[in-house]
DNA sequence: CCGTATTTGTTCGTATGTATT
DNA sequence: CAATACATACGAACAAATACG
């Protein structure tokens, strides 16, 4: 009872027909192929091809008309100036989310809009579905962080289908390597983490582990910062020296293998960490071990959160201007909704790194 | 193809079942006969049953589970179904804001529904902006944080609008006075300023200052546990030790203030703060005065932020269960949504405090 | 206006799959 | 394991609305 795809012959039926509407292979008040010949087309029995129509009836995609045929249906077609913008972010938590609404909501709520908020849980299946909610709304436009921006998009179909009904649409923190012309706000995440490496080198640091995420475009840039500033200083750059994670290992990965090189006696005198958060963790875990911070180990954070400010050692990293990126996000968008061109925008898409130093780090005395 | 009534058999079935559920004859999560069944005693095909029970399925007021049943709904059908429901809070800041939309965000997403959020900066102005903006929006609901809700509201009218509309409304952690008997999600407040004040006499203080706010609900609430404990004790209220600050001078009259108390000498060897935030920032103002937390003076906070666990002097607190809270809240307002009576929620409404022991605090030797 | 073909709507019968008890 | 109940699927027939020559 299930076809090569693991799903009902109705389902699938039914998903590829809703596919073409959002896309606009089928357009709005367009007459579909009659029961019969979706039959034929289809090779199901004319009950199957019922129950898929029947659903997309249900939800408002199409309609039918007795004896003349089945239609998509006109209100598929967004009004714009509902005046509604969507935002979708990867994480509702306290770290960067609040300040970057912040900003997207006092810019947006100056112009007359209102936002409507949605999270992905950094899952691509949770985004495909944010996004069919959005589609199935009038909104104007939408600022998205992508989820898992490293990893290829399967949603660019989902993108098109904004492209199409030209709702406007703007990437912060990363962008899917697919859409790479697309309006965009970024962080100059390799420079960060360049300057923040360079620094260490600097204070006379020769052993640098660099802890980085592997599935966002974040984590990579600032993987590459890492490696130039090391090449730039004349270090050999060894993979070894560079623990990866995952989303799904965040909480235990990075930790447990800071504490694994340690055992190991792998030398190291400073700790590159991918974020702030990160960094809070490994200098508890330090602390742990008895291993002081910054005394015997120098320790970088990124993102300047709270975290950076209020732990226990304060931080050196690299200032996140949150509130900005979401002004700036906000004011890109407004400039999208007014169809303003390229060349008179006057939002700058990528935000410099400014390097904060605090009292995680400390010069190494350095024996020839 | 009519039966004797004029109609489909499907539809004179689904119409027969329908006003058995609204009439009360099937009640709520009771079992329908199973499809076999209503075969046999509406002599009509399987077909012809399940096509008058998906009918059903679809306005909601059914659902059925394979192998066990078709089963009465819970929920009535709602009339308003833009499945957008709107929030609005004081502040978009990282202090209890991220966690709450969180809990909201996580019911709601679940049941189908999109938040808009909207904030008011704790102003009464904007908050009627806010609110002007959701009626002129489809919205199936809301979730209101009130803006100094210890001040007469200047909003009735927009409230009584919602009334009118129908539309459901929840407050969280404060609710007008005018507004006493709407649906409410509320923090025992007093109680919890009470186990601080208690927890701080048992350690032996004798003059505990509170820094209070006075335009919102919570700091009433708090500074009414706070004389409760004292009286309790047998200790006096004495109005000189309690610092009152409003909304707009938060960041500047309590630490002012309690330096202002310190250099007057006044006798001090506790100071119940309103919240983590004011006790983070009078512990770094005792420290930059060399007064040490908690060997000189104990410190208590409220809410059990981020700030509690990561900062210099980790703070003895209360419980905030913020995600709890908005979950709780996102459930009521299903409740309300679906027309669930008062007798029947499942909801609690009243949140119990909960102390959280850490470092700020330290037994006083009393010598008499 | 009529007749025919097309198209959706309703109904029945039958068989098999799959979850629950 | 068997019985029960819902889920999916195919086939067939006729009804009712519409389109068109």
């Amino acid at each position: 009872m299930v076809n090569e795809k693991g799903k009902m012959k109705y389902f699938s039926i039914m998903e590829e027909l809703k596919a073409k509407i959002v896309k606009g292979d089928i357009k709005p008040g367009e007459k579909l192929p009659s029961e019969n010949e979706l039959v034929t087309r289809y090779q199901v029995s004319r009950h199957t091809i019922r129950k898929a129509l029947s659903i997309l009836q249900n939800e408002g995609y199409l309609y039918s008309e007795h004896g003349k045929g089945t239609f998509c249906s006109e209100r598929m077609r967004h009004q714009k100036n509902s005046k509604n913008i969507g935002v979708i972010t990867t994480y509702i938590s306290d770290y960067i989310f609040p300040r970057l609404i912040q900003g997207i909501d006092s810019v947006m709520t100056e112009n007359g809009y209102s936002i409507m908020l949605k999270n992905t849980g950094n899952s691509r299946d949770k985004e495909a579905r944010d996004l069919e909610e959005f589609l199935s709304k009038d909104i104007d436009g939408l600022i998205i962080e992508p989820s898992k921006s490293q990893l290829a998009c399967k949603n660019i179909h989902l993108y098109e289908a904004l492209d199409q009904y030209q709702i406007p649409y703007v990437f912060i923190q990363g962008i899917y390597t697919e859409l790479k012309d697309r309006p965009c706000i970024l962080l100059d995440d390799c420079q960060g983490e360049y300057l923040l490496t360079k620094y260490l080198l600097e204070l006379g640091h020769k052993h640098i582990l660099g802890v980085f995420k592997a599935d966002d475009r974040q984590g990579i840039q600032r993987h590459k910062g890492y490696v130039k500033a090391l090449q730039e200083g004349g270090l050999a750059y060894d993979p070894e020296m560079v623990i990866w994670f995952h989303t799904e290992d965040r909480r235990t990965k990075p930790v447990l293998e800071v504490e694994e090189k340690i055992r190991q006696g792998v030398p190291l005198d400073a700790i590159a960490c991918y974020n702030d958060q990160i960094a809070a963790e490994v200098i508890k875990k330090l602390q742990s071990l008895n291993i002081r911070v910054p005394e015997d180990v120098s320790v970088t954070g990124y993102d300047n959160s709270y975290m950076a400010e209020n732990s226990i050692v304060n931080m050196t990293t690299i200032a996140h201007p949150q509130e900005q990126l979401g002004a700036m996000a906000a004011e890109l968008l407004l400039e999208q909704i007014r169809h303003v061109p390229r060349e008179e925008s006057r939002v700058e898409r990528l935000i410099q790194p400014e390097l904060i130093v605090r009292e995680s780090c400390m010069r190494r005395n350095v024996r020839i």
